[in-house]
DNA sequence: TCTGGGGTCCTAGGACCC
DNA sequence: TCTGGGGTCCTAGGACCC
């Protein structure tokens, strides 16, 4: 038995629980350059503002209908995140963190009524963090964020399913007949592993809802889909292919990348782009305590652009030896970037990407045979200990107290700079942006 | 004028091996 | 003229997720 806890808009209800004036009002939330939209109010998505919609577009509204947009505060949005999350592990025996806003909770051997158990989650959650939350329990994990679908979309379009199903909803207690209903409701889109490009297809097909979809032939569905639509159908039909996994990997590669305020051509200006980027990558790298093997670095025009020419390159770099050294990491980042960087185009946005990632423990010294110099293992050490009082200063004196110089900002303004006009203080990470109540 | 960022998994196809 | 077959590994690209 698997339930899936979800936080309802949460980047906006992140921001609601320090500015009440916010509820019931449409709000956004906005990508990095203030470009696009990445969360929405249910108000906002009732104005009709897509996912991923570009500012300029809807920004119309803020004047016709009263939208709010703020600049993305990721670091207040992933502290809200843990101390949900902390909150969500005390009521099973195994939580997976699936993402910023979502976990799934593996019930098996629990014993209680398991939409009480909901409604004490949800409330605790919405008590001690100020976030709303959706449940859905379920017989498998896709079973589970079909319920969780079945719990938000009850709360907030009333006439699709039963309102008895709201905010809590489990697949279990129903009876034939309702699951019938509920499932004959939902679009084969809303399945969790169904997207944008197969939803059609399936559509084309004649299968519109869950309900087709169970009826279907598994062995056609998998020869037309392949092996990810057979699991999805296999999980819908109750058979489990994918557990709870509450001891995740690291991960197998870590990527900073991002667009610009404005277009850049000088390869001077991307140099120092990337180099902060690696600056991010390489801290990542070494708080999951691996090495990266490689390195990939692209850059790319505007699309959307489309009287510039355009230049979309990318090229990876192996390392001779695997390293979380910032240093040696940046040097390969910018021979890499010299190499695929042409002047004479408008780059719009620039990533890097370290690939090949191996644990640290895992790494063989010395087996470089094209490394000059007398045994690895002193310089080794040196440069990790070098690393970690970097690590250690940016911990204590602020992100960017100690850089590689190439990293380092230009004094002056960056056009270059992402915009972030909107953003609103890190109240609960940082002692001079916290909260001031007032009598 | 302005168009997100960070991940995973699967598949097809090419290089290479014997 | 005839032009193997099976296996592995790697990479790029596509689909998905939030």
């Amino acid at each position: 038995m698997f339930a899936l806890v979800d936080v309802n808009n949460m980047y906006v209800s992140c921001e609601r629980v320090f500015r009440p004036a916010l509820n019931g009002r449409p709000v956004v939330v906005l990508s990095s350059n203030d470009g696009a939209c990445i969360a929405r109010s249910n108000e906002a998505k009732d104005l009709g503002v897509r996912m991923a919609q570009p500012w300029f577009e809807v920004r119309h509204l803020e004047r016709e209908a009263g939208l709010i947009a703020l600049s993305a505060n990721f670091e207040l949005y992933g502290d809200m995140s843990s101390r949900m999350m902390a909150l969500a592990a005390e009521y099973a025996p195994r939580q997976e963190i699936y993402s910023i806003d979502e976990c799934f909770l593996d019930f098996e051997g629990v014993p209680g009524d398991l939409v009480a158990i909901g409604r004490d989650l949800r409330s605790k959650v919405l008590a001690w963090t100020g976030l709303p939350t959706s449940i859905g329990f379920g017989a498998t994990k896709t079973l589970a964020k079909l319920a969780n679908h079945v719990a938000k979309t009850a709360d907030r379009k009333p006439g699709r399913y039963p309102p008895q199903y709201a905010q809590v909803c489990n697949f279990l207690d129903l009876s034939a007949e309702q699951l019938h209903a509920v499932l004959s409701a939902a679009d084969v889109g809303d399945v969790w592993g169904i997207g944008r490009k197969t939803a059609p297809r399936l559509n084309e097909a004649g299968l519109r809802t869950v309900l087709d979809l169970l009826k279907a032939d598994v062995p056609a569905l998998r020869r037309q889909f392949g092996i990810v639509m057979e699991k999805t159908l296999r999980e819908l039909r109750g058979t489990p292919c994918h557990v709870v996994d509450d001891a995740p990997q690291p991960n197998q590669q870590i990527m900073c990348s991002r667009s610009f305020g404005a277009p850049v051509t000088e390869l001077p200006t991307l140099i120092e782009v990337v180099s902060q980027f690696v600056t991010q990558v390489a801290r990542k790298l070494r708080e999951q305590g691996s090495l990266a093997g490689g390195v990939q670095v692209f850059i790319n025009t505007s699309p959307y652009r489309r009287q510039d020419r355009q230049h979309a390159p990318s090229a990876t770099l192996r390392l001779g030896q695997a390293t979380s050294d910032t240093r040696v990491l940046i040097s390969a980042v910018v021979r890499v970037l010299r190499s695929i960087f042409r002047p004479g185009y408008n780059y719009a946005k620039a990533g890097v990407l370290l690939v090949d990632l191996q644990q640290a423990s895992h790494e063989q010294s010395a087996l470089d045979l094209f490394e000059p110099g007398p045994s690895p293992d002193a310089p080794e050490r040196n440069r990790a200990s070098l690393m970690s009082a970097m690590d250690a200063l940016n911990d204590r004196f602020g992100r960017g107290a100690v850089t590689v110089a190439s990293a380092a900002r230009r004094p002056g303004p960056s056009a270059h700079a992402s915009k972030q006009e909107r953003r609103s203080p890190r109240f609960t990470t940082r002692l001079d942006e916290i909260a001031v109540a007032r009598a």
